[in-house]
DNA sequence: TAAGTTGTTCTCAGATTGAGTTATTCTCAG
DNA sequence: CTGAGAATAACTCAATCTGAGAACAACTTA
């Protein structure tokens, strides 16, 4: 049957249920770590456990509007800031069993955000923390959170790769080693400082420079280094492959 | 508020009711032209307008079985042919003014197939066909049909250049002629055959020969092509990348 | 059998990458 | 005030990858 002869037929409530939410994976970078953003449930099922922020979209907002609208309840955040954070789709989680109360289907979203303050648990949340991705385990997530933040993880490296989206981690002007920073806590690994320099600066629109510098060098010694602000590419041309994993054995 | 704390509270008879659906973009290769399965609304709203296959999510199944589901009812597939569709989630869609009735949230998927007979119109539909990519106006287009298919292309773009799944538009074993033609269709411009048949085979896992040839040259003359099947990477190491766009011009 | 087409392999120049070096400018400790 | 250590930014050089073209043998059809 089709979609849309269904509709033409369908009453809701003659229908078993389902209900619509969208998820957040809230990531930030705070003391050289990649942080993500989880409530404690207070309730059950899962009470106790961590989940990501999200709940329920409402009548007259789209998908996105309710992500970010979740992001700033837990985050406090609003206005310029809240805008600048980057949020896009990053997947639909339905199976039929993943809430034993009721068929829940998530629209989970992808966050990218500079350093924010400590969130604040509402009502509904014993607590709102920023947690190291490192200190994760899966035993602590309430229903498929776990699969969700680890899709979210790997969608954030391979973004990096080729969109210059690593800019908004940090504020809207940046030094080239700050934004190294970025690449290596998302990836995980040191990259060379002469190779990065030299290739961010070669792709087109990926950082424009402001003619600034910082006012200090580095707080162990080192010169002033100059200030960038983030280019108009959408897409990184060439992009910036991280080094090949191991499994490219053969 | 929280997800599960409203869903602690929630009964569905009080709420607005939300339908979810899946629709599928699908995608194959006919004639050396890349073409899309649609069908043709019998039943108002956009009656005459083609749109998506796609249908109700059934409270039993998960998204991608409904999607998989949908593809076998308008193609007619089944069994082993169906099941070597590649079949992936591509985003959803659930702005509250998508469809004039009721509040639909479509997950919408994305599917890669060897040639497929022509498509059977079922009793919901006036026609289903395989219509040249092409030859689309989204003006005829149901619903944000369009902009799901713009994101379906533009998807299957991209993942061509850093996935292997360029050989799921073709029969198990494949010549590298016909690989190339893949790419070419796909992305909607020629390649240098040359470099095209070093870079597949220097990529690890991408092909693996079979040791067998074509029975005969190509249509017009040519030496006859060696086969291989697909190998065991599930990502291209290094990607192939398409020629830079025109808009690196700066 | 001749003419044309195609699959496959080479060649070669230019671009890109990985790794290391250097000059310079700064901070901090003593 | 000075010297040690650190970081920015520029450069070098070899290895690798890419784009473009050419070569050649194995096929086809006419």
């Amino acid at each position: 049957m089709n979609e849309q002869d269904f509709l033409a037929a369908y009453d809701p409530r003659d229908y078993p249920a389902v209900a619509v939410t969208v998820d957040v994976v809230a990531l930030t970078i705070r003391d050289g770590a990649l942080h993500l953003l989880l409530i404690r449930r207070a309730a059950p099922p899962y009470a106790g456990h961590w989940a990501l922020p999200g709940g329920f979209v409402r009548p007259d907002e789209d998908l996105a509007a309710g992500a970010r609208r979740e992001l700033a309840e837990e985050t406090g955040l609003g206005g310029e800031r809240l805008r600048r954070v980057h949020l896009e789709q990053l997947a639909t989680y339905g199976g039929p069993d993943r809430d034993p109360r009721l068929r829940v289907v998530s629209v989970a979203h992808l966050a990218f955000a500079p350093d924010l303050p400590d969130p604040v648990a509402d009502t509904d949340a014993d607590d709102a923390i920023w947690l190291p991705v490192t200190a994760l385990t899966s035993r602590q997530l309430a229903f498929d959170h776990g699969r969700i933040i680890d899709d979210g993880l790997e969608r954030a490296r391979s973004k990096l790769e080729y969109t210059p989206l690593a800019t908004r981690f940090l504020e809207p002007e940046f030094t080239i080693t700050e934004l190294r920073a970025v690449f290596e806590t998302v990836w995980g690994h040191p990259l060379h400082a002469g190779n990065f320099h030299r290739k961010v600066l070669s792709v087109p629109g990926f950082v424009e420079s402001t003619g600034a510098s910082t006012e200090r060098g580095g707080a162990r010694g080192g010169p002033r280094a100059k200030l960038y602000r983030a280019g108009d590419a959408r897409l990184l041309h060439p992009a910036l492959l991280r080094p090949a994993r191991e499994e490219t054995v053969r």
